[in-house]
RNA sequence: GCUGGGUUCGCGUAGCGGCAAUCGCCUCUGGCUGUAGACCAGAUGACCGUAAGGUCUGCGGGGGUUCGAGUCCCUCACCCAGCA
């Protein structure tokens, strides 16, 4: 009996959208949702009060990165995940699967999630592939690493978050329909591993979709998920955005509604309004956090539009001066007492102040905007404010 | 006044007889999608060129030695330190 469970409450009479809630132990997830990342069960320079008060409902972090520290025993101890970051709300981990690539075929293809215009440097690969498991070297001190889907469930059941991930291999967006059906296959037989090892029922799991650019292995490895998990992750590497939808709407039609869906990885502006159009109802990514430390901040439409991604730098000499918020419409912490000028002081000067500022509007800002859809889809206005979005 | 040390890109530095401009900072321009990321990549004397590349200047001022000087010598100026 799973203790977590799905329930749509409305659904959008024009598009996939819906409405719904994913109850958990540890409360009740209002979806569609944007799910913030915090990898080392902290998301990067955001206090976890702050996201309580922004209205996050749920954080994920990575089976991986608190494998190697601080260990899953001690959060064990500390009472799980949840409790040990003092967040006392819904979590999910993600298997690990993710550093398999980002560690391996990613750094050896110098290529994300998205094929990038300008691919980067080719690395040597941190990992080793094998039909058991992936043997890394810890990008931390460089010790021997073993994972397996055996491993990384009873990783993340120590953990103890609500949602959890099955194991999986990712494909590179390079690779050719055989590498990617071959990695299909390895993704497939570690999920029925991670099923066998899950134990703890209390713990929804979520198995990934994968499958690359092809249409007949994602529909294959859609309805593979669908058979064996009640919940499904879209997983896998994209050539690009409009490729992203394509594969989306081939995976929704080959999976049954009442699952909760979760969208691995992806979060920019755009991407949400389209994935939740084609019936994704939860998101997790790490762009408001990481290029918030970069000095990027998002601001929203009339500003902020599809072609500068409602992303400002910061640091530009513009807005030395600038006495607005960083975003008109705002109602977040920074937007409320701090102006773009005394930010761009910050960012400048290397204050870390400015980091936890942006970074806390930036999630702010995505998950308002989850809300903002979620209210619009109960209200049948969903197209309308897309239209308004994405003029 | 004497004795040292110094004066090279916006700033700080490297170069110590052979294509000046190394490295850092600042500045500018890109980039980041299940976080090896408070990061990465590129530009940065001037002018011409889309580019490859070309032209011009230039190591505090002046003079000298040398085939050749940022580099050695003389001299002047300024800065720093110590001693008067």
């Amino acid at each position: 009996m799973s203790q977590t469970s799905f329930k749509i409450i409305k659904k959008d009479k024009k598009s996939k959208a819906r409405a719904g809630i994913i109850s958990t132990l540890h409360g009740d997830i209002q979806t569609p949702i944007f799910v913030p990342v915090g990898t080392n069960s902290t998301v990067k320079s955001v206090n976890p009060r702050d996201l309580k008060e922004m209205g996050a409902e749920i954080i994920l972090a990575n089976t991986y990165h608190l494998h190697l520290r601080p260990g899953e025993d001690l959060i064990k101890k500390f009472g799980g995940l949840s409790k040990w970051m003092s967040w006392q709300g819904p979590t999910m981990t993600d298997s690990g699967g993710f550093q398999v690539f980002s560690l391996g075929v990613g750094l050896e293809h110098g290529v994300g999630k998205l094929l990038r215009e300008e691919e980067g440097e080719a690395k040597p690969r941190l990992n080793k592939i094998t039909k058991e498991g992936v043997t890394f070297q810890s990008h931390l001190d460089g010790s021997k690493q073993f994972l397996s889907p055996e491993i990384s469930i009873d990783i993340q059941e120590k953990l103890g978050a609500d949602l959890i991930v099955a194991f999986d291999d990712l494909e590179s967006p390079k690779h050719t329909y055989e590498e990617t059906k071959k990695s299909l296959e390895l993704t497939e037989d570690w999920l029925l591993r991670s099923i066998k090892a899950h134990k703890r029922k209390d713990q929804l799991l979520y198995g990934v979709t994968h499958g690359g650019s092809f249409q007949d292995l994602r529909v294959r490895s859609a309805k593979f998920v669908d058979k064996n998990f009640n919940a499904i992750a879209l997983g896998g590497a994209h050539k690009n955005k409009k490729n992203m939808s394509q594969i989306v709407e081939w995976t929704i039609a080959s999976v049954s509604e009442e699952k909760p869906r979760h969208m691995l990885g992806i979060g920019e502006v755009d991407d949400i309004f389209e994935l939740i159009q084609r019936g994704i109802d939860t998101f997790d990514c790490v762009i408001p956090t990481r290029i918030g430390r970069t000095g990027f901040f998002f601001a929203s439409t009339p500003v902020g539009n599809i072609k500068n991604r409602f992303r400002f730098d910061i640091n530009k000499p513009q807005f030395r001066t600038d006495p607005k918020p960083l975003d008109a419409n705002c109602t977040c912490y920074a937007c409320q007492n701090f102006s773009r000028a005394y930010i761009h002081h910050l960012f400048r000067s290397r204050e870390l102040l400015s980091y936890s500022l942006i970074s806390t509007h930036n999630v702010h800002f995505l998950v308002n905007l989850t809300k903002i859809i979620r209210k619009a889809i109960l209200e049948d206005k969903f197209k309308t404010l897309k239209k308004q979005w994405l003029v």
